[in-house]
DNA sequence: TGATGAATATCAGAACTCTGATACTCATCC
DNA sequence: GGATGAGTATCAGAGTTCTGATATTCATCA
């Protein structure tokens, strides 16, 4: 199987081209896209911890904590102990960091209007479905 | 816009889910998937500079470079001056490493397999040129 | 009560990835 | 010949990502 064949390759590509866009979307507002990611889920889910936020985010708890570490840095978010339970960290947005997000939301945002715009609401539906069922025969093993 | 509403999240979860896939398909072989990468387009392209196989597999220079110098670790790939253009390194497999790709590929291959097994013949078209049709929205600006 | 399992968090190490900056070689144009 | 631009390579720094291992807390069940 040559490389040019195989469906991997335009995944790869659109999601790379997606990555690309968003990245200069959220750029001016000083974030990455993954640190958009996790202000996205948290901005919809306040007070959430690490672990939950990874699993919205498709990625790792450790990998979440790095991002928010980040980004606690910048003084975009808090992270303090839960009231009952004392091993989790609960994490809110500061509010930098909310008006961070929103400047970066409103760019991003933008970019998967212009993406949806691309397509009919067919069209979409289809696209949806065939890259759920890519997802499915993926991940069953 | 909701998190959910946004085709992205689609693109990315695929993206992810064939990663995984073929992650855990090149593994035994001592291989990760970027490695698996270089390691097709140098046996489609023998003798490639590291600038050339970064376009090929989707990267930076630099990030090939990388990837080229654990390869080489591994004792992979071998690394040598062009003849003519003195600037040039040319990039050649190993015995070792066409065994080992060859081992990658027949996993690698499978999963691919296995994708495009889930489509007919018109569903496979149809979600490439949706594919392609976010790339070049997304690339176009 | 004590054991077990689930969920959280973190440390350590490695790999991949990018941007930015710099240097070298080569071909082309003036 | 000299300047310019394209292509290649590399250094430096930062961020993201993973696997593996370990510790803690909490809920559940024996």
């Amino acid at each position: 199987m040559r490389s040019g064949d195989r469906i991997g390759g335009d995944i790869k590509r659109a999601e790379q081209d997606l990555v690309a866009a968003k990245s200069a979307a959220v750029k001016p507002a000083g974030l990455t896209v993954p640190q958009y990611s996790a202000l996205l889920a948290l901005s919809e889910n306040p007070g959430a911890p690490a672990a939950t936020l990874a699993r919205l985010c498709l990625t790792t708890p450790q990998t979440m904590t790095t991002i928010l570490q980040n980004l606690v840095a910048l003084g975009l978010v808090e992270r303090t102990s839960h009231q009952w339970q004392r091993n989790v960290l609960e994490n809110r947005l500061t509010e930098t960091g909310q008006a961070r997000f929103h400047e970066a939301d409103r760019a991003a945002v933008a970019v998967e209007q212009r993406l949806a715009d691309a397509f009919s609401t067919e069209e979409r539906a289809q696209l949806r479905a065939l890259l759920q069922r890519c997802s499915d025969v993926l991940s069953e093993s």
